[in-house]
DNA sequence: CGTCGTATTGACCTTTCTCAAGTGGGGTGG
DNA sequence: CCACCCCACTTGAGAAAGGTCAATACGACG
């Protein structure tokens, strides 16, 4: 385990407090003292470190502050990644109804994560009507998320997949001011390909293929999106 | 339009207020008189008739009593559609977070729906922890069935996909007491291809096959399980 | 500077799509 | 009441996308 305390590393990327996917609710002054008592700030997790294992009770949501993480079930022995979470994405609120885990929460990289506890946060709810607001919020978009994630990955096909998969994460940073199109992948080609529901060869392929376009450049873990409308327009997504 | 106060048909199959998707918060004697000023009971939509078009302003939920509805987009002028509801099913709640509705909502067949207003919702999740932890409970369902989802379609080959569909239909008859092996289909085979991301062909010819194999009865829109087991083992999901 | 794990590339095979023709059932008009 | 028609569905043959297996290249790390 780690130590409860580490300091954020200056190297990474991370969002700040304002900009967090919990947004209002994370900010001090909105909430005064009762925040404190509601988030536990800043654990850190080291890179391959299992934050919780699918069944576990659920107590806390994580929400990400730096590096990245990744859900993932075991099915018939084999991992099937569930999703990928960058700094301000929330983590559990599939857990509201089942009162434990549904997924295994593995961080991909050194990663600093606020630990948020469901109890209190269900207290604050009745009493602020602007933190209600913002949780359900936060669920509405989630909802509104996987509809389009069920939408790509049932109409597309490997190269929209792909691209489409190289656009999420450009909006993602981008939603939080992060606009560079230098993209450090935090994840393996085998954790993509698990994801698209492809194989390591075909998503070898295609960024080669894509860089081949000029669309992309590929150097091993860095993505340098070199024009950006033709891959949303590959990805069949509107800019 | 149709009558609003059309009386519920017998023949089709509709859900008790017990066992809707709101649940108990359905229920007069849990919330009695607030609930009227809710809830506008049981709309009735005919075939093919638009209950709301995509970017209409969001004002309410639509709860299926009976019939069915499907939820599409519009991409690049062709159709793509995002789900189909079922009695006891709740629409709207990826509208929360953009205020306006993403999908356009059309009736499959002859169909009951409640309305359920968002804001006077709101006020009541304020007021009863009843209400709130239902509607958490609801939203968290939601994203953990989306989850579910998109693992299935994102690994499954298609006549796995098909196979899931099959046991989704059946098991969300099933939540609401109506465990018959034989389903009458709402939705015509084209829907059901666009839905999974195959071609019309394909779906007729594994329908045929699986046939074939024993595991189902096909004639137009009419299913019937012939063996249960086999087809949950299909789709690689646990019965 | 060698080693191990990850990524790329190539040849071949399977699955699904595409295009095209044929079938069948429900509704309408004679 | 029957025949016809239309639309939805089924079936078949060839094409394309992606998977599989195998060899090779790269790169981080000791």
């Amino acid at each position: 385990m780690q130590d409860i305390s580490k300091p954020l590393r200056s190297k990474s990327y991370s969002v700040p407090c304002e900009l967090c996917s919990i947004g209002s609710i994370c900010i001090p002054m909105a909430l005064n003292n009762t925040l404190e008592s509601v988030l536990n700030r800043k654990r850190s997790f080291a890179k391959n470190e299992i934050l919780v294992t699918e069944g576990d009770e659920f107590q806390r949501f994580y929400i990400i502050h730096s590096g990245a993480l990744k859900t993932y079930v075991i099915i018939n022995g084999t991992e099937q990644i569930n999703g990928f979470y960058l700094p301000g994405d929330i983590i559990g609120l599939d857990s509201i109804t089942t009162h434990k885990y549904n997924n295994t929460i593995k961080a991909l990289t050194t990663t600093l994560a606020c630990e948020l506890k469901y109890d209190e946060l269900m207290a604050l709810v009745t009493k602020s009507t602007q933190v209600r607001d913002t949780i359900f919020n936060l669920m509405s978009q989630n909802i509104l998320n996987y509809q389009k994630m069920i939408l790509a990955y049932s109409q597309k096909n490997a190269e929209e997949k792909l691209a489409a998969f190289i656009c999420w994460l450009y909006t993602q940073y981008a939603k939080r001011g992060h606009t560079s199109l230098s993209i450090k992948l935090s994840m393996c080609r085998a954790d993509i390909a698990n994801y698209l529901g492809l194989t390591i060869e075909t998503v070898s392929r295609i960024l080669t293929r894509t860089q081949e376009l000029g669309i992309l450049s590929v150097r091993g873990k860095y993505i340098c999106i070199k024009d950006l409308s033709a891959l949303f327009q590959l990805a069949a997504e509107k800019i």
